[in-house]
DNA sequence: CCGGCTTCTGTTGTGCACAACATGATCCGA
DNA sequence: TCGGATCATGTTGTGCACAACAGAAGCCGG
């Protein structure tokens, strides 16, 4: 992690928030697992004071729940919440072309060119999910940019965080083919880009969409085999 | 506020959260008002431990600022926010028949005939915007009852809050006439109520839509007269 | 009279000790 | 041997004293 000792007190909070959130969508913390206050607290050399102001926002995200005398974990999400997010998350890909879209600045799409290049050079990890999860959590941030109605873009990155991490999650946990997962999403990041580079935000949408689309439906496909 | 002394613990930091999550919905704390964590754990009877745990939440809810130093405050929106939020509500409205629906249980409908009732009996009071904004805060909440799917609801619901409190503000502010305010939010429930007992889910979602519509063209109506 | 510095006051942020609580291990009696 | 109460341990929740900080009032030198 990034070392937080040398920031102005008021920072250093939101920079321990967005290294728990990126440990937690990372999969460095696992859906269920517990979290130590005191352990945490050491780590990052502060008292458990701040650390449990920190905490609070996060369970008021629905990162994680605290139960007393016994532990803070990291949430999982049942079936039927799963996917009732991404019911939600196909309507709002659409929305994000249609509200207040920003034609995407030079920056935003050598941004999607390195996030191309990498979903190239993705090589199937199966001892570490964090590469894929990495990528994934990457390109979350710079879909965000595509429209300036940030309410909106914050909501979709929340939605897209919870069912990103539970996805990789489960697909390390099954005997799905992790490279054909990891040439899916490369591939959907090339298309976006290629829409984008002709400026056709609404094109990049429906991509966008369809591969949730697709995502979700193998997802449900594994569960029932399983089940 | 309800007494939350005798509560247990663990629940009373939740029956907190939402007195203080009503006050502020209820412009009891105005936007940009400064609330003092001293006096708040006073007059709940607690220390400021506790109570910040609080206000942290409220503030990843974006309802409240902490500013090291100078004050925690309640937050204002910019006219370009509110009108993103706007945007983003007309869409939203749609989603909340098409996503989950769930046909209106007997004891929703007879909650919205109370609230028609409620609407029809309220009397302008230009000293006192909280009956009105009772009102539609418990609105917005029986309103979250007509879609299972949480995230949707729960999201809406925030950004209806965000909006009602600044709309009830600034109408208070203004010299705009109440008394129509009030009967075109009566009709509106009224409308909506008639929908829900022919079981026309979208047509209810219609109306509501049409109503965010109109009452966000009266907000940006005033908006220019003033400045 | 004025500009800059200092001091003072009130606020949020932090550390630490202890209370409240849940859970599993242990002990004891039947 | 078994059931239940009791205790031991580790966790989150709370209270309190103090540090860090921002802002305003006052002071002093020019």
């Amino acid at each position: 992690m990034d070392d937080i000792a040398h920031l102005s007190a008021l920072d250093r909070a939101d920079a321990l928030e967005a290294e728990l959130r990126e440990r937690i969508c990372l999969l460095d913390y696992l859906p269920g697992q517990r979290l130590s206050e005191t352990e945490l607290a050491e780590e990052f050399g502060i008292s458990r004071t701040p650390l449990r102001k920190v905490l609070a926002k996060l369970e008021g995200a629905g990162l994680v729940a605290s139960r007393h005398g016994v532990g803070t974990f990291v949430t999982e999400l049942a079936d039927e919440e799963l996917d009732q997010i991404y019911r939600l998350r196909l309507e709002l890909a659409q929305l994000a072309a249609k509200l207040d879209p920003v034609p995407p600045a030079p920056e935003t799409l050598s941004r999607f060119r390195r996030l191309a290049e990498r979903g190239r050079a993705l090589r199937p990890d199966p001892d570490s999910p964090r590469p894929l999860a990495r990528l994934i959590y990457d390109f979350i941030q710079v879909q965000a940019e595509l429209s300036a109605n940030r309410p909106l873009m914050d909501f979709a990155t929340h939605l897209y965080s919870q069912t990103a991490r539970l996805w990789v999650h489960s697909l390390y946990a099954s005997d799905l083919d992790l490279g054909e997962e990891i040439a899916i999403f490369a591939r959907e990041v090339e298309d976006i880009l290629q829409a984008l580079e002709t400026g056709d935000l609404e094109a990049a949408a429906l991509i966008h969409r369809a591969h949730v689309s697709m995502s979700w439906r193998r997802l449900r496909a594994r569960r029932l085999t399983r089940s």
